[in-house]
DNA sequence: CGGAAGCTTGATATAAGTCAAGATCCGTGG
DNA sequence: CCACGGATCTTGACTTATATCAAGCTTCCG
């Protein structure tokens, strides 16, 4: 049992797991620095992320009302994360309740961001998904970041595959197609954004109708 | 604003809305009969539900935490539900919490929920998709059954092609094609399941590889 | 009893998946 | 420091699941 002297930063490197399905947790993470994902594994062995987790926010919020995972989390990037536990969240609850209303109100956005994913992968063709997708993760990382500024954000496109619901062999065509577009720059394992409302527009309406140029 | 007096059941027809986007919500839901749905449209116009709320669920339980409604709720049938004052949930919630705890209990169930949807529409095949979800509302639907029998499920094809994202032309192959294998049974505006079983192995794996017949 | 909502089916089109083959980068061990 | 091997990306050719278009039917509500 964590008790407050472990509310110290720790560490963990890229693609190893925080939490597996059915583990019973007795702290919730703050990511302080570093990408988390969310994801289930299919009986065909296929991956789905159904989350992401940035810097700022509580990793898995709704274990402050059930502490048991159901899916496995994984760091995409080197992670340093604080863990609270969830017995001082409980008192402090009754006392001071603003940690526990911050972690709820980190649930609900968490709940707004999956009906918006299941809304993108239920009615989105690929562009307009991706794009949304990535306008997402591009917009919270633009909240969190000092001056406004974001960086490379650190996806695989393996990552965004398995976030976007389709094939990396597609994700790539479309990341090529983007590129050629202006809309954004792609490295080895990471996607830069440099036209914010170009990707905004794409996300929404996807490609211009009856045409092929933005 | 509503107080304890109002905590009465209201009805609503079929189609109703019960709730747009941007509306400042005073009370919470309580289903006693009926189904309703929660959805998104798109710039295209198109229609994506992002949930299904049956008796005995809390709609839209995150409205205690944020009292502001995101999306469309309607009633996918006649519907008879109760309503409870925000108000009084936070007042109970320092001294009888039961209510807030169950409401928020609630709340978790139904990420969970939107979390296997993501998985289904990000990963499976169209008529896994639609076992999938078809199984999950029957088994909610068991879960509240006074003797676990379930009877049609009220959901139009059109519906059931916005929950799962595909057409309803498509809605209507695999439906027919579920039906000619004894899954299930489809009347106008409703589908009966009649081999649960069944339907649960097509749900994870699909037909059988490398063969047509269940 | 008229009309809208819902269902059904066929023919055709298209977005995305699959298969295949290489190229490139990068961390790790010798 | 270099070499090796796995992870990642890229591209082309071909296949397939699902959408689209079109038409007609049935049921039910007002």
């Amino acid at each position: 049992m964590l008790d407050i002297s472990d509310a110290t930063a720790r560490a963990f490197s890229r693609r190893q797991h925080l939490a597996f399905p059915a583990d019973r947790m007795e702290y919730i993470l703050r990511v302080e620095a570093g990408w988390l994902a969310r994801y289930t594994r299919l009986a065909s062995g296929q991956r789905q992320i159904t989350a992401i987790y940035l810097p700022g926010d509580y990793c898995e919020p709704h274990w402050i009302i059930d502490p048991t995972s159901t899916e496995w989390i994984v760091a995409l990037t080197p992670v340093k994360a604080t863990a609270v536990s969830l017995e001082s969240v409980m008192q402090d609850a009754g006392t001071y309740p603003e940690l526990a209303r911050k972690i709820l109100a980190d649930l609900v956005r968490m709940l707004a961001r999956q009906s918006s994913l299941v809304v993108a992968l239920g009615r989105k063709s690929g562009v307009e998904r991706l794009s949304a997708v990535i306008l997402e993760l591009y917009d919270r990382a633009a909240a969190i970041a000092p001056d406004g500024e974001v960086d490379a954000m650190p996806l695989t496109q393996g990552d965004l595959a398995d976030i976007v619901g389709i094939t990396p062999i597609h994700v790539n065509r479309i990341l090529k197609d983007l590129r050629g577009r202006q809309v954004l720059e792609v490295q080895r394992g990471a996607v830069t954004v440099t036209d914010p409302e170009k990707l905004r527009f794409v996300a929404i309406n996807g490609y211009f109708p009856h045409s092929d140029a933005i």
